[in-house]
DNA sequence: AAATATTTTTAGACTTGTCTAAAAATATTT
DNA sequence: AAATATTTTTAGACAAGTCTAAAAATATTT
């Protein structure tokens, strides 16, 4: 039996450890959880007693392979409940988090497939990112940052890097949405700030923007 | 704040008080809860102090207005999310009551408002139980027990007083449901057994069962 | 109404997860 | 490589909620 504590440290190592590949310090985990580290220091060592994680003391920690699963499937219910929440409760960008934090930790392998199935198998959720399947496999698309387009691409929007309230309200106001086309009409090497065209319509967004917000190429 | 533990307290303490109108003893929570008599006492003197409990000690307990108003705002959401499991994720009578156990503790007024929305605003959930509103009001419906119908009445299944999944399973085995129109053909006095006609087909059921359905007089 | 049985409360212990403060290990400077 | 700074761990304490065992109150018998 997985607790609610537990799975929320095997979450926070497994999205600062890179999908759980990459070894994780104590205070990455205790800033992320919003913890101390003596207290990630005793969790830890319960997640590798559980066999969840592989700790050396003083040398960070990474997910085993049962830990990664465990993880997986949380991130797979938490952008499926995601989904629910925009798509059919009307929920905006930034207030669907909060809500999904809580309604992935409910317990029902049948609840998850009925849910996936009423969405009608969604491949991603509203931030752009990929959603695991019943086996956690992860299909990724091929994104690349807005800041890395050339002059002249036509990009598609397909998801974030930063999923803060403010980001996301920014995107917002500025009618940028998953799926939003839009084209580089300019960079300025001055201060990388780049000018993009959406539906005939001009606008410079700053480089902090730029570095935030995922496309693929048309 | 209401821990989740609180909150599945007041729940019992509503329920087996008759809406949260009558005292109930430190025994009977313990039995609902199963847990031991003295961990109810501790908490129930918790409540007390927080004020959603009347309590004096060998005295029972009674939910104070506050505490009859988290507990009814915890049945709208059982119910709510009883009526989406059932018409939109497929569950049946039986599967539902444990998942709906967790959902009903998410904490966000949002969800709540737009999964009334969602579902259109439901007067009852899948048993038949009025869902409160918004301002925890409860709207009932006559409703008698099938024990108590006439020879010749012609009835319509709206709840049941037993939500145990052997009974569920009995009435669905059985083509019973809500909404389902039945008459009464014969009242047995020796075991007070009911033969009942549903689509002109004609079976007889016991006293147990027919003490545990609720009609109405169509 | 005394004796017995039941219910309820108290006292003290245990678990999970948290914290602070101090000690130990590792990293970085100089 | 010694000194300093940072990170991590340990030790001990605390809160929430649970338990067992014993004491206190209430209910039921006889």
């Amino acid at each position: 039996m997985v607790t609610l504590t537990e799975e929320n440290y095997i979450k926070a190592i497994y999205h600062l450890g890179k999908q759980g590949e990459n070894n994780v310090s104590t205070n990455a985990i205790a800033k992320e959880m919003e913890t101390k580290a003596s207290s990630v220091s005793d969790m830890v060592k319960k997640l590798s007693e559980k066999g969840y994680a592989d700790y050396k003391k003083y040398q960070g920690v990474t997910l085993t392979k049962e830990g990664k699963l465990i993880a997986v499937n949380i991130v797979r219910k938490h952008r499926l409940w995601e989904v629910f929440l925009s798509e059919k409760l009307n929920f905006s960008w930034d207030e669907i988090h909060d809500v999904a934090e809580q309604l992935e930790h409910i317990k029902s392998e049948k609840l998850i497939k009925q849910l996936d199935a009423f969405l009608d198998y969604p491949s991603h959720d509203p931030h752009g990112d990929p959603i695991p399947d019943e086996n956690g496999r992860i299909q990724s698309i091929d994104k690349i940052l807005l800041s890395q387009a050339q002059v002249n691409n036509i990009c598609i929007c397909v998801g974030v890097k930063d999923s803060s309230s403010e980001f996301l309200k920014y995107l917002d106001k500025h009618g940028i949405a998953l799926g939003t086309e839009l084209k580089v009409t300019n960079k300025e090497p001055f201060d990388n700030s780049i000018t993009i065209t959406i539906n005939h319509s001009e606008f410079i967004i700053s480089n902090i923007i730029a570095n935030n917000l995922f496309v693929k190429l048309a």
